[in-house]
DNA sequence: CGTGGAAGGAATTTCGACAAAACCTCCGGT
DNA sequence: ACCGGAGGTTTTGTCGAAATTCCTTCCACG
């Protein structure tokens, strides 16, 4: 038993790291609701760490937006309103096509390759583990969300790709929040396939076109599911 | 003496906000070159506070990529070679054009009208301290960055503003780095007038146009100089 | 009856010491 | 001579308690 770590242990070397990842992955998951108040010693508590990790994971947290801290007055869950979420999906619109309007202008035989060979594998999956219901299927999150980095690869611009991995996540967030995961009414596959067909014909415009149509569509509906929870939430 | 507390100290509440300004600072002025070993022993005995204040101010800095954390291995400043410059610049372009689009598009009379003051104020302003040689004038950089901002204002997408000043910060330790605050042959405040004059008409392609120049023009010179520099900063 | 202020309680922030990990050096073996 | 490993040193990461700050409540006063 020399190498008593498991995987997770291994991919988190020290105690602060993993606990930024779980508190990372229950904020995400809405497990922890928008304006909770996060008390250091209930934390310490639950998550069995001391102050000082504890206290470095949601510092990590506010510094990438899922956290927001009180000068004095401790830390709590980033707010989730409707209107930070039309910002969140403007910003989003804006950083992508820009990002794949470049790709489409100088992204070099690799970007095409990989996209490619993305688009291919993600239709390869299922959306649903339950062709009746929707069950969410993890692989196909992770394929999806491999499309949509390939899309973007190709602008030769790393912070912004950054950027855009970090607006994804909150917005995964609120995706989370409005717990709608089956879009009503909409051929998500059909929208992927045009999206990546038009970067691949390098038409600038049509593809961020429906890039922008694909998040503002989402955004809509989620906008909407939160509007009716708005409140219900609350600790 | 009720009020012992400076101007300086109300606006940092904690010690940890304090160390982290410093440290910003200090990483921004270029005094802490690209690469250097941040060790947490010589940085609480030199800015005088504990080893928790100094690391949470680490752990941010390192959120804003400003310094990089290397797991059990401590912090070192980030890296500064021209390629990522290169990097840092497109990213530039891409998300404040992006964003000047959108305010063109939609920024209503508020945005118009701070962006006119916000050019004429820039226009009041020195540009150098001293007539004969450069002396950079504070007052200037605080007008060229209200302006910038107030360019892109309008668009509607804060944490696409908050990416763009993110951006601006590293820019302008690359500027401090290549210290070659003259930019030789240029008329920046012509430049700088043509763009908000093209944002008032309207017109996006020419404005676009000028800022990704504005940027791109810069982005070269400092690129140049810094390799020029290369290794000449190490520890 | 409403308002201002002070004391009490709770939470955050900070400190100093402990434990764990990584780096460097040195030694022995091949 | 070179490679590999063990030991010591330095540095990081973690813990628990003390100090400071903020919020709440209660009482006195206008």
């Amino acid at each position: 038993m020399s190498q008593a770590r498991t995987a997770q242990e291994e991919r988190d070397p020290t105690l602060a790291t993993a606990v930024h990842r779980r508190l990372r992955e229950d904020i995400l998951a809405g497990r922890l609701p928008p304006g909770r108040k996060l008390k250091l010693r209930d934390l310490v508590e639950q998550y069995g760490a001391g102050p000082s990790p504890m206290r470095e994971a949601l510092s990590k947290l506010a510094a990438e937006g899922l956290a927001e801290r009180l000068e004095h007055r401790g830390f709590r869950v980033a707010e989730a309103a409707p209107g930070q979420l039309a910002g969140l999906i403007r910003s989003r619109v804006l950083a992508e096509c820009a990002a794949l309007r470049a790709a489409i202008a100088d992204g070099g035989p690799e970007w095409e390759e990989a996209l490619l060979l993305a688009a291919h594998r993600l239709n390869r999956v299922a959306r649903s583990l339950d062709p009746q219901r929707f069950v969410s299927n993890p692989e196909w999150e992770d394929r999806h969300r491999d499309f949509h980095q390939a899309l973007l690869a190709g602008c030769g611009a790393p912070p912004l790709l950054a950027f855009c991995d970090r607006l994804r996540d909150e917005a995964e967030r609120y995706r989370a929040l409005a717990n709608a995961m089956a879009y009503p009414g909409r051929d998500v596959a059909a929208e992927h396939a045009a999206i990546a067909c038009a970067a691949l014909d390098r038409d600038a415009a049509a593809a961020t076109g429906l890039l922008a149509e694909h998040y503002e569509r989402t955004g809509a509906f989620i906008g909407t599911s939160l509007g009716r929870l708005a409140g219900a939430v609350a600790p």
